[in-house]
DNA sequence: CAACCTAAGTGTTGAAAATACACTTTTATT
DNA sequence: AATAAAAGTGTATTTTCAACACTTAGGTTG
């Protein structure tokens, strides 16, 4: 048996929140004087934190997840571990370690988790504890605290793979919905275009995608027919 | 800041090793005194160990495999953490952990990683430290240590998922493979049949395989052509 | 209230891909 | 020379995919 140490074991929460506008990813903002880049800007960096002795990976993230966003029962789940041993070391990141952990030295390895959220019918009011919260576009988020780029780069990855074989793009639609809607949110999230009618007649084969005897309302021009999913009514293989 | 305590982190490997005779698992039987069953059969588990302070998650999961096998460079993938607080406290697996770890009652997270090797002629003699090791038939495989039945099955998944989209078929294959091979290889991981002719018809089109001047000999019907996998010629999305 | 603006909604056709299916060939063995 | 065993090969049909443009409904404007 080889010599070992205990270390640390965190989530991080990639929580994605789309609407019109497009895909936004949910960052924290850390104060300027505790928490900065070399030129003075804020940090950011994705909903993390340490999870508890007692406490299973998919709990901590939703632990997690509801301290910094209130938010609660989105679909989230867990895609890949990150453990480089110096993802924690780098100078940037010390000083706050410094002051926000007990063990600031102590090697943190960390599970990314997948969280998808509607920015429409369910907007979430992040409340941090420490420092603001924001919804930054997925194509503007710039340098991020440790190694939090390539997280949220492997969970886009993630998205993309997973959003046709998992069903999971209603997590990000409103309950009802248009199918310009959810054929926008196709093209936002695997970044490249769908014909019209030969989109529409995919979704028809969907039997989860079911038709409301409702229609959009306020718009300046013809009203679209919505939908909503209906998850019993997932095929699985 | 919540309270929060270290924790042990482990990999285990689940090394798929493929012959005509079907996919395999590697697995380590301890000694019957030291870790067995209610009925005194010996304990079975996946090769796996805590990670050491300094080392990357990769890292680990090709040193612990090559310090269980012997095998090195294979291909190998983390594909879940398993997290459960109490996945290392069940009373069966009690006895064998005070026998090995000086902190038999931390808590123990695991990664899990997929690895794949070819029995043919990449025929690794898996030397153990610590009791025998066998390789076992997927579908063959009993009660393991730990949740190591879960993780099992979560490897069967991904491996399921992955042989299409990832080619690595040919990880499980010998250097120079016939095309019938490369079906019952599909046939044997996806569980389902294939039409010889149509199968044939879709590796042509796949650049990467590459027929050899060589043919099969010893064999007491038509020998089959040989080919052998090109991985420069992967194409990439 | 008529003209206009905007996005919704709708079918067909040709090309490509997937499926179903059975006999001939080559080698080793007897 | 006959036999056994798996290799190897082509075509016709069905299904899926891809490309493409006009009409409709409601709101706004003049």
């Amino acid at each position: 048996m080889q010599p070992n140490e205990s270390l640390h074991l965190s989530v991080d929460c990639v929580l994605f929140g789309y609407d019109d506008d497009g895909l936004k990813v949910l960052l924290i903002n850390q104060k300027a004087d505790t928490y900065a880049h070399e030129n003075g800007q804020p940090m950011s960096q994705l909903p993390g934190d340490l999870i508890l002795i007692e406490e299973g990976l998919d709990e901590a993230a939703e632990r997690v997840l509801y301290e910094l966003t209130q938010v609660n029962g989105v679909y989230l789940k867990q895609f890949h571990a990150y453990g480089d041993p110096n993802r924690v070391k780098d100078h940037k990141d010390r000083a706050w370690l410094r002051s926000v952990r007990t063990m600031p030295d102590q090697r943190v390895v960390t599970v990314g988790y997948l969280g998808l959220v509607s920015l429409h019918d369910y907007d979430p009011q992040p409340a941090s504890f420490a420092g603001g919260v924001s919804w930054v576009d997925v194509n503007e988020v710039g340098p991020l605290a440790f190694d939090h780029n390539s997280i949220l780069s492997g969970a886009i990855e993630a998205l993309q793979t997973q959003l046709e074989s998992h069903h999971i793009s209603f997590e990000l639609l409103p309950k009802k919905f248009t199918l310009s809607q959810l054929q926008a949110l196709y093209e936002t999230v695997l970044d490249k275009k769908f014909d019209k009618r030969n989109f529409r007649k995919n979704v028809k084969k969907m039997s989860h995608v079911v038709p409301l005897d409702e229609k959009q309302q306020g718009v300046m021009h013809k009203p679209a027919q919505l939908f909503s999913f209906n998850p019993d009514q997932i095929e699985h293989d």
